[in-house]
DNA sequence: CACTATTGCTCAAACGTTTGAGCATTTAGC
DNA sequence: GCTAAATGCTCAAACGTTTGAGCAATAGTG
C-alpha cells in the first residue's frame, strides 16, 4: 500500500529531491528548473502516480488542508445534514473534513479540539457543548480560525452562524394566538444551551406582549434522556384543571415527535384538545396523523456560511468577527386547526 | 497553539529525546531508565501537558491509531446512525474516526480511500458505491484492514456485514398476502447494488412460492433523485386497471415516506385502496396518518460489529475472512389493514 | 586488581516532505 | 579575455517523533 516518494523518484531521475518538490509544486519555473527536467519529472510523477504524503508536508508546513467540525452528535439529523453541507461546501475548496462527536460532554469536546489540532487542522467549527468555555476563550486568544455554530458563549466574542430563534419563537405564539389558544405551554429541554434559552425567553415576553399570562405549570423541561413517560407526565400536568393548557410549543423537533406519539397514546385529539407547534421541521412532519405546524429552518446553509466565514478567516488571521443568523419560516399545516 | 515537544523536554531536563520518548512510552523500565529520571520525566511532561505530535509518530510507525470509513452520505440517517456508533466503539479501543462522504461518485470514493490511505490510517470501514472494484480488489491484494458494510462485490471475497435482505423481504411479501393481497406491486431504485437487488430478487421468489404472479409493471424503478412527480407517476401506472396492484413494497424507507406523500396526494385510501409496507424503518412511522407496517434492522449494531472484525483484522492481517448478516424485524402497524 | 555485568543513559538514522542558501557552469557585455 | 549575469540545479536543515545500537560509569565477582 506504499506509494512512491520523492527519494525514489530522486534515485530513479538522478535529480535531487528539491528540484522534484519545486517542480510537483509548480515552482519549476519560479525556480528555474528547465523545461525538459520538469517534463521528465512530472511524466514520471505521473506515472509511478506520486502523491506527496501529507503527513510529511503537514509536519513541516503546519498545515493540513483540513478542518475540523466538532458536533454533539453525528446521529442526530440536524447536525448530520450540516456535516453534509460543510463536507460538500469544504471540498469545493480543497479542503477535507474530520468531524468528532462530543455526546455533550465536555471532556470529550476538549479532547477532539486537541486531537485535531494536534492533527494541524487549519480551522475549526464548532457546535459545542457550551460547558467549555476555556479552549474556546484559548482559540480566540491565540487567533485560531474557528466558527461557532447554533451554541453560543455569550460572553466570548466569536464568529458565529445560527438561528433566529426569538423570530422563530415569535411567529409559533403569535400562530396559536391567532387560532384562538391563549393558555399555551412550552415544552423544552433542561440542557442550559443559549439556543433553548432564547427559544423560552422569546415565549415568555411573546406571551406577555401579547397579554398572555405564562402560569406556574406552562413551563416544562425534560431531561435530554428523557423517556415516553417523561413525556405523558408532563402533559398531564398541563392538561390538569388548574394549568389547562390548550395549546403546545415543543422547542425542538425530537420533542415534538414525542409529545406527538404521547398525546396519541393519551388519546388527545389534535388540533381540538390541543394545538400543536414544532420549533424545528422533521421530514415526514406533513404525512402525520395531523400534519404538523412547525418552523422550518435552512439547515444546510448554516455549514455552508460556517465555511465561508471559516475560509474568510483563515486567510485572514485579524478579521472582524462575524455573526449570522438564518431567518426561520412558518409551515402551516393543520396541527393548530383550519383556518 | 504550539505544544511542547520532545526537543524541548530534552533541553530543559538535559536528558536526551530518546529517554524522554522511551520513559513517556512506557518503555522507560524495560529500558532500564532510573526511577528519578523517569519521575523527573514524567511530572515535566505532565506538568507543561506533553502531547506526542501524531503526524510525526504516524509518519515515522506507519500507524496512525484512526480507521477511515467511507460512506455514501453522511446526512443520510442509516449513515449517520453507523458513523455514530462506529465512532463509539473505535474510541473505546483507542480509535479515532475519519469520514468522507462519496456521494455514490466512483471517482469520490477512489480518493477518499487514497486520501485516508496517505493519511495511513489502521483500517477501512467502507459502505462502497460499488462501482469500485479495482480499489477494493488492491486494497484485499494487499492484506489491508477493512471491512465493507451494507454494499458488497459479489466476486471479491472480503469481510462484510450487511442485512437478511431475503428475509427482510419475505416476510414483508408474506406478511401482504396474509392480509389478503395478492397482487404486490415494488418500488425501488434503479441503483445497481447488491441489497437492492437482493431484495428484489427476494420479492420475485416469494411471490412465485406463493403462487402469486409478478405482472409486468408490477417492478418501478425510480432514480435515486427522483421527484414528488416520478413517484406519482408510477404509482399511477400500478394502479392502472390492467395492472391493478393492491398492495406496494417500498425497498428503503426514503421511498416509503415519498411513496406516502404520493398516496396522500392522490386521495388514495391506506390501506382500503392500497396495502402498503416498507423495508427499513423510519422513527415516526408510528405517528404517520396510517401508522406503517416496516421491516425494521438493527443499525448501530451494524457499524459495531464491522469495527469488531475490522479491530481483528488489524491485529491478525492474515484472519479468515468474516461475513455477518443481521436479522431483520416485521413491525406490524395498520398499513395493510387490521387483523 | 582485572574482568565482566549491570546500570543509565545517548547517538544518529529514519519517516517524507519543504525551503532558503549556495554553487557550478554557461552566456552576455564590454 | 575578463567580469557580471543568467541558468540549472543541489545541499542540508528542519518538522517531531521512534528505535536499534552503542558507550561510559559503576557494581559485582573471583
Amino acid at each position: 500500500m506504499k506509494t512512491i516518494s520523492l527519494q525514489e523518484i530522486s534515485t530513479a531521475l538522478k535529480v535531487s529531491k528539491s528540484t522534484i518538490s519545486y517542480v510537483l509544486n509548480g515552482r519549476g519555473d519560479e525556480k528555474r528548473i528547465s523545461i525538459n527536467t520538469q517534463q521528465m519529472i512530472e511524466e514520471y510523477a505521473k506515472a509511478h502516480n506520486y502523491k506527496p504524503n501529507p503527513l510529511a508536508r503537514s509536519l513541516i508546513v503546519g498545515k493540513s488542508n483540513m478542518i475540523g467540525f466538532v458536533l454533539p452528535n453525528i446521529a442526530d439529523f440536524f447536525f448530520a445534514r450540516i456535516t453534509r453541507s460543510i463536507e460538500k461546501k469544504a471540498m469545493q475548496s480543497g479542503y477535507e473534513v474530520v468531524f468528532s462527536s462530543t455526546g455533550e460532554d465536555k471532556e470529550r469536546e476538549e479532547k477532539s479540539i486537541q486531537s485535531m489540532l494536534d492533527r494541524n487542522v487549519d480551522g475549526l467549527i464548532i457546535a459545542s457543548t457550551q460547558k467549555n468555555e476555556k479552549d474556546i476563550l484559548r482559540l480566540t486568544q491565540n487567533k485560531f480560525p474557528m466558527v461557532l455554530i447554533d451554541r453560543k458563549y455569550p460572553d466570548i466574542s466569536t464568529n458565529f452562524v445560527g438561528l433566529n430563534n426569538i423570530g422563530g419563537i415569535t411567529m409559533l405564539v403569535e400562530h396559536l394566538i391567532n387560532m384562538g389558544r391563549k393558555k399555551i405551554g412550552f415544552v423544552s429541554l433542561n440542557m442550559d444551551l443559549l439556543t433553548l434559552n432564547e427559544r423560552l425567553n422569546s415565549y415568555e415576553e411573546t406571551m406577555k406582549r401579547n397579554g398572555c399570562e405564562v402560569k406556574k405549570g406552562f413551563i416544562q423541561q425534560l431531561e435530554y434522556n428523557h423517556t415516553d413517560n417523561d413525556m405523558e407526565r408532563i402533559i398531564k400536568i398541563m392538561l390538569s384543571k388548574s394549568i389547562g393548557v390548550e395549546g403546545l410549543i415543543f422547542s425542538t423537533q425530537f420533542l415534538a415527535a414525542d409529545g406527538i406519539r404521547a398525546l396519541n397514546k393519551m388519546n388527545i385529539k389534535v388540533p381540538t384538545d390541543m394545538a400543536v407547534v414544532s420549533y424545528g421541521h422533521k421530514n415526514d412532519f406533513d404525512l402525520f396523523k395531523v400534519p404538523l405546524t412547525a418552523i422550518d429552518f435552512p439547515v444546510e446553509e448554516i455549514g455552508e456560511k460556517a465555511v465561508d466565514i471559516l475560509l474568510e478567516n483563515m486567510k485572514d488571521i485579524n478579521m472582524k468577527k462575524e455573526e449570522f443568523y438564518f431567518n426561520t419560516e412558518l409551515i402551516v399545516r393543520e396541527s393548530c386547526g383550519s383556518h
